[in-house]
DNA sequence: ACGACCGTTCGACATTGTCGAACGCTCAGC
DNA sequence: GCTGAGCGTTCGACAATGTCGAACGGTCGT
């Protein structure tokens, strides 16, 4: 398939060098003719592999093609890896532990560590999350593991639903490393979440506590600080352990 | 051209789902027959876009297509995003300080500043230096946006030159977060460098400062907390400029 | 005003990509 | 142990597409 391989090598060409290349350059480097050179990058512009800067007209690779490599890892393998440290942080932290990553614009939970306690408790494993309401979600949104949904439910009054406040929000999780969700999906809960990260530090997945307010967070409504710090430790263990794996 | 179009779309179901399919749910997905199917796979294997379980026979992304992203960001951004960090990094540690990102299998300085002091320097920016031999380059081999040279040369006694010996100082690197070097490519020059990320957290670059060992590091050639803090804050700063841009 | 060089378009036609049919392999069910 | 289902793979006829030279309009430098 010569059509394909031909597209390849410019998209090759264009994530090498400056990443920024004229039809002309690209056309004498592969030796092909303009047209056809302007036909392969008119259809990869189309499937948004490749972008035309307006004003130079020079092409660049594309946010479709970037996004490729985004949650492509095998749910199978993050939960894998997660269970052996999910349950030390139930234990060390008391809280239920809940393990996350993107699918269908939603936060799917692939593991769930019920509370270390007697209290009558759901497995979430397999339930989809509102992105924006969760302390997982909003910490695949701050790394961009997503995008936010189009909408932004209100599942209590305390719900971010203005666009601007939850950029501010995740403006806030890229800066701490984590991020919290307090009573804005569930009234009396809280949860503390963390980001996995697997090969070249993207973000795959997010792993986090939750359970009742009173329990996570001191009067004031912040987290205590010892418990995020078991988040990350765990988020930490987590990351090493994709990582390990790929190498 | 259609058959650019096909490719794309079957990249795109790689990407999402479970990141694994067969060859059948490919065709039946996009109604395609599975001669044609296997074509377009053929020749995405050819070019390393996609990889085939050799078991079960199921296909996924491959390393190249993921690579795309690497490095792709712009020199002249990751400049201009370092810039505002670079200054006041060597004013506070009193160190020179380099940006560099990966070029051509090396680590390309694409900023210097020089250290705040009379002494006789010379202007790095646009050299390439050696990966396995500087903090720049081990940063950025840690968190692979690069792989090592084939050949490990020893510019000092203290090279590592050993490719067991680098993975396992690339396992460090990727614990603490920042990696060193020490008289590893200059006798009395020592370095300490952090990663820059972009993107969805992926490392595009690395910052770091370097100068005599006997004031990088104590007697025991262990850097002092103090540097290691500075770079690791002026890294997080331009991280968070970088995706703050792309926001 | 002109020439150089850019990206873009078009149509003839040669070449490639498509797809149905057939194959070998593996595995589950009987 | 045998059989059938379903998998990925291969092949060749041929229809459809991708290729490319020529020409175009636009921009920029002289």
């Amino acid at each position: 398939m010569q059509s394909i391989e031909r597209a390849a090598a410019i998209l090759r060409m264009l994530a090498g060098g400056t990443g920024r290349l004229g039809l002309g350059e690209i056309a004498a480097s592969l030796d092909l003719a303009k047209g056809t050179t302007h036909g392969i990058l008119r259809t990869l512009r189309h499937v948004g592999f490749v972008e035309q800067d307006r004003v130079s007209g020079r092409y660049q690779l594309g946010a479709a093609v970037l996004h490729l490599g985004d949650s492509h890892l095998d749910v199978n393998e993050l939960r894998s890896r997660s269970i052996n440290w999910a349950d030390p942080l139930a234990a060390r932290s008391g809280e239920a532990v809940r393990i996350g990553t993107v699918r269908q614009g939603r936060a799917l939970v692939v593991h769930h560590v019920f509370r270390p306690d007697d209290t009558f408790q759901t497995l979430d494993t397999g339930t989809l999350l509102p992105l924006h309401a969760t302390a997982l979600g909003k910490v695949l949104l701050a790394y961009r593991a997503a995008e936010p949904p189009a909408e932004l439910e209100a599942f209590t009054r305390r719900t971010v639903v203005s666009r601007r406040e939850l950029a501010t929000a995740l403006d806030r999780v890229r800066t701490a490393g984590w991020g919290t969700e307090i009573e804005e999906l569930t009234l009396g809960e809280a949860a503390i979440a963390a980001p996995i990260r697997g090969y070249g530090g993207l973000v795959v997945g997010a792993i986090g506590i939750s359970g009742p307010v009173e329990r996570l967070c001191d009067t004031r409504y912040r987290p205590h600080p010892r418990l995020v710090g078991h988040v990350r430790d765990a988020a930490r263990a987590v990351s090493a352990d994709l990582g390990a794996a790929r190498h």
